[in-house]
DNA sequence: TGACTTATTGCAAATCATTTGCAATAATAT
DNA sequence: ATATTATTGCAAATGATTTGCAATAAGTCA
């Protein structure tokens, strides 16, 4: 589902900050801080207060994901790259995606029988050294 | 190991301040604010910023783990409970300790192969609502 | 198209979790 | 017991995020 269907579907307004948002957010996880520069890079500027209300308002039209990556740093991906998890270095703070091939779900049924817990979402991160700084 | 003896150990000071710490820190991750209030509860008090610093000493020491719940808030949970994740209840924000069987260590094998990352801690926790919220 | 309504924005100030500087205090070695 | 210095409490600083409010711009309808 595209951003401008998504919003015209609430009734909310296609602003120009919101679209430039929409295109900037990635694969990649980014904090509003991150999203805040890159859009100044490209000689453009949304108000960091508005890049935080409208990450807020991707989240809760599903266009967006939350990433936690334990760095007391919130970080935004789009939901339409698939569901994948990350290698954090430890060192130099990179990130790299990666897919996870076990399978969660059986687990997740299991927590439903055995303690009445409906799961929606879990987060799965691996930290470490990556190859350049191990 | 006792907290005693990881403190002697490093040659730092045994104080009446980390014993009750120690002390209260459980197999419930609890946040600076809660270890704080736990504490005033108890009559006694140890400032917040102390709290910080303290438990902050403990990861070093490797007498904490701190445990990512997504809420903004940091968590520290003993060590020495077994290695378990967590059941987070997004409308009540309960959290119910679980274990899961499936074995992640063999994808973090998978991971040294495939992109030299040498793994050395993972988070996982699922959210969902618990028996009562649902 | 232009005027109208109201959601959205920018700006500044507020808030929340966490950190830091510094002087007072308490834990250890002598 | 005394001296040394790590640790503490307190207040102020920081960094991420949120909020109030007046100005602006998106959508609506004549």
């Amino acid at each position: 589902m595209n951003i401008i269907d998504l919003l015209k579907e609430k009734e909310m307004r296609v602003t120009a900050a919101r679209m430039m948002l929409a295109d900037i957010l990635s694969d990649d996880p980014l904090s509003c801080e991150e999203l805040y520069k890159i859009i100044l890079e490209k000689n453009s500027a949304i108000d960091l207060a508005s890049v935080y209300r409208n990450i807020d308002l991707f989240l809760r039209l599903g266009y967006a994901r939350e990433v936690e990556l334990g760095d007391g740093k919130k970080r935004y991906e789009r939901t339409d790259v698939p569901h994948h998890h990350h290698l954090i270095c430890k060192s130099c703070a990179s990130i790299q995606d990666v897919e996870v091939k076990q399978n969660l779900a059986k687990e997740e049924e299991r927590f439903v029988k055995e303690y009445q817990f409906q799961v929606t979402q879990h987060a799965l991160e691996f930290y470490g050294l990556c190859k350049n700084c191990k």
